[in-house]
DNA sequence: CATCTGTCTATACATTTGTATATTATTGTC
DNA sequence: GACAATAATATACAAATGTATAGACAGATG
């Protein structure tokens, strides 16, 4: 935004970004004060409910993490990269969750409710990390939305086969799996989203829109599957 | 983001806004050159696919509008109120199609079927109004996502009364049809903010996975209504 | 005509941004 | 300890932003 010609300045010396995760056992040179993760977090800690990752600026995330401006470079090339890194947490993060969810689900309760009710749950504790999931797939760099939608596109693989699963183990049928995956994910997103902007007060009332919604999507698909047409 | 104390600031010489939209019948100084609806117009031609209306500056659309950054505060008093008319504008344009697809569904045709693809078409066409309201409604400040939030909910109140008059008509039941409404409304704007992202060629298809949604859901409904019970 | 009133422009300033260049600091290896 | 390699900083600069101040312009009214 700044210069004209941004896109194409490269960083001054740039390498490999540090060895990221693995352990780094040969550190030739100074130690690195300063980790990918330990900006990420400053990211973090900056985005909020009317604070978007693509308004943060490099200078601001370096300050937050306490470096000066040009270290930035030492870990990512810019901040489109950085807030890739972002969703890959972010991701991660709620992937592992809904695992979770997936396994208290198999103790007698309804999966429905106690899926959705963990989603709930986990977006008023961890708010900041789905902040990025939910509501800025919209907005920022291709690559930046590239990540997100591949995101949502892992959750909705594994609900498809977990409704395919469920439906053999009820004996009843589903009609179109990959559909009703793809629509309860979108939905139960889009609604996440704006239930963020809403005192934690509501958020068990939403939750119940939520289950209520869901289970309107499978009765509808396990009875289209039964009756074989649809109504105009 | 500039000053520290920016939100206080007011711009030098404020007035009304110059007769919004009223003919502004009596020009008492000089007449002027540009009104609220440039602007607008002008902030239209920036957004995009890359480009979200908070990430605008005051000086990039007064640029594109022909005028100095300054005479930018006689007609608004911030970016922020820009971005408020111009939901505002995308709005209006969205309930005035869906009327016609609702007319044009009495026709004998699905309702489903011609208001899906009559939103399609319009987000093909239209690509920039529609953009804001679907893309940018997690995103800036309170007031605008306000602003959204009540574009779409003036669009789920349409929709319910017609669900259940349409109901009443094919005599069918709805359960919770303000629910239902919610549901459909969030489902597609979801569907189509990722549809803007993907080729015309594959809007068809899009639609396509729309109407199966929407006809899953209502099914759904109208199955809970008649037996009274959900699924686990 | 002069005057008043509202619209628009010109200039200016402090601030912030991204990043280029050069320098310092810290580590492992010989 | 000298050396090389790497991390981090300091300084600097051009660009851009929001906006304060002051003045120029144009039309209505006296």
């Amino acid at each position: 935004m700044m210069r004209i010609s941004s896109s194409t300045g490269l960083s001054p010396r740039m390498k490999a970004p540090s060895g990221a995760s693995t352990g780094t056992v040969t550190t030739l040179g100074r130690r690195a004060v300063i980790s990918r993760e330990d900006l990420v977090a400053a990211a973090l800690k900056l985005v909020g409910p009317n604070r978007s990752v693509s308004s943060l600026s490099l200078r601001e995330v370096a300050r937050e993490a306490g470096i000066a401006p040009n270290s930035f470079y030492r870990h990512f090339r810019d901040m489109d990269e950085l807030a890739i890194a972002l969703i890959d947490q972010a991701g991660r993060s709620l992937r592992t969750i809904i695992g979770e969810a997936r396994h208290r689900a198999t103790e007698g309760r309804s999966v429905v409710r106690s899926s959705v009710e963990t989603f709930m749950e986990q977006l008023s504790a961890d708010e900041k990390l789905l902040h990025i999931l939910l509501r800025e797939g919209n907005v920022g760099s291709d690559a930046f939305k590239r990540a997100v939608e591949q995101e949502l596109s892992f959750f909705e693989d594994e609900l498809r086969v977990d409704l395919v699963r469920l439906a053999k183990a009820h004996n009843t049928a589903v009609y179109e799996p990959a559909l009703v995956a793809k629509a309860i994910t979108r939905l139960i997103f889009a609604m996440g989203a704006t239930a963020m902007d809403l005192p934690h007060e509501r958020h068990a009332e939403i939750a119940e829109q939520m289950i209520v919604m869901v289970r309107m999507i499978i009765v509808g698909t396990q009875t289209i599957a039964v009756h074989g047409s649809m109504p105009d």
